[in-house]
DNA sequence: ATGAATTTTGTCCGGACGGTCAGAAGCTCG
DNA sequence: CGAGCTTCTGACCGTCCGGACAAAATTCAT
């Protein structure tokens, strides 16, 4: 309920003029919402001020406010326009395909993910801590039903020998957990490495560690 | 420095009388560290408020004000107290024992830790997300050393070819990463899940599968 | 019991924050 | 160029929050 109303209201800002959006409006919405982005992701809603991401986006707090009414609406915007993209690249996983390449792919991509856009697994982890209350909906249907979907087409692997016999939920899980682990635990990491993921051996490092513990953990022995 | 600051004035409260700690001291202050612990945990330094830890902690602001002065000298006290208790089953590793047996110990640990002291891990996310600016000086000095001290145990068993060689500190954020994301994640395993890690069919699942396939991941083929 | 020390509360302050509003400045299209 | 719409700004408001303070209530040692 709290997430269809977000959705009014974000859509709100788009609808304000009945016409088409102003190559304005257009620039400076994307620059908010990357502004918001870098702000929630390191504060969350409650800790970001408007004025922080005013500030960051270079414009005046009435400015922002005229484009999204409420730090409500921002937040939500911000949170469901990287939703779509964070999920992409488990839709790419094929079932027809062979499940050591498909899902090297796959780890591999949500490692890219981490390392190029941080903020955006941030995000989310902040939305989670509090219990995920916008999100509640998308995350009970989208994601449940996009992650039975994956599970199945990994029982289905498994079904024809080409996997070990392992939960397919919670595998996923795991793959979510160490990939994600390298944007979540930035200053972790770097506290205890020197560096983070953004320099190209520690990433070779963390992939080929994370790809083959995961692998070897679910692939068949080799004959 | 900050990390200094913080230790004095936590310090403060105790050594305001020059004598010992009363009975009422004693009792309050842990009730008020685990109602900062809870609100804290939730909407970070920034995001919760005395008032809400007051409330919970069932007092008025000012009478917590009086055990902590400042809301940051609450955060940090709650954050060092947490910091030793969440570190104490990685001292426990045992270099002369099996690495099957020790390490699936040491897994089994973080995933009761997570089911049971949910709140720790996410007290520790929350701050992580920041930068740690409070944990700094901890993170770069003691879990470093202590870090490198367990890399360096399991460096030697992949000597002894008791485990494949893998990159012991990613090994170590591959654990860490599978094991907290029950804590971290709840809400989001919880909506594809219909349930958390508390229910005892789903913990048995997840540390059936964490395990496995780290396990497998790691350890050499048996002949 | 009583005086000192500790603990608790009501009240208040200054600043920050989200949001409003009226009007100024800028843009667009005839 | 100029009318009408969009974009932007400064000033302002009510509220919430962290924290201060003095006084009241309670505890404690003797």
């Amino acid at each position: 309920m709290s997430y269809e109303t977000a959705i009014e209201s974000q859509d709100l800002a788009r609808a304000r003029g009945s016409k088409k959006r102003t190559r304005i409006q257009a620039e400076n919405e994307e620059r908010i919402l990357d502004a918001a982005l870098e702000v929630f992701s390191r504060y969350g809603l409650r800790g970001a001020t408007v004025d922080q991401i005013a500030e960051k986006a270079g414009m005046s707090k009435p400015n922002l406010l005229y484009y999204f009414r409420r730090k409500h609406d921002l937040y939500t915007a911000v949170l469901t326009r990287t939703l779509d993209m964070w999920l992409a690249p488990f839709g790419e996983m094929a079932e027809d395909g062979d499940p050591e390449t498909e899902l090297t792919g796959y780890i591999r991509q949500k490692l890219e993910q981490s390392r190029d856009f941080p903020q955006e697994s941030r995000l989310f982890i902040g939305e989670v801590l509090l219990g995920a209350p916008h999100l509640d909906g998308v995350l009970k249907t989208d994601l449940k039903s996009i992650v039975e979907e994956k599970a199945e087409v990994i029982r289905r692997w498994i079904r024809d020998g080409k996997l070990l016999d392992v939960d397919p939920v919670h595998l996923v899980f795991m793959i979510w957990a160490t990939t994600q682990h390298y944007a979540d635990f930035d200053a972790q990491i770097r506290s205890v490495l020197g560096r983070g993921v953004e320099d190209p051996a520690t990433f070779r490092a963390a992939s080929d560690t994370v790809i083959g513990v995961l692998m070897r953990g679910i692939l068949p022995v080799r004959s």
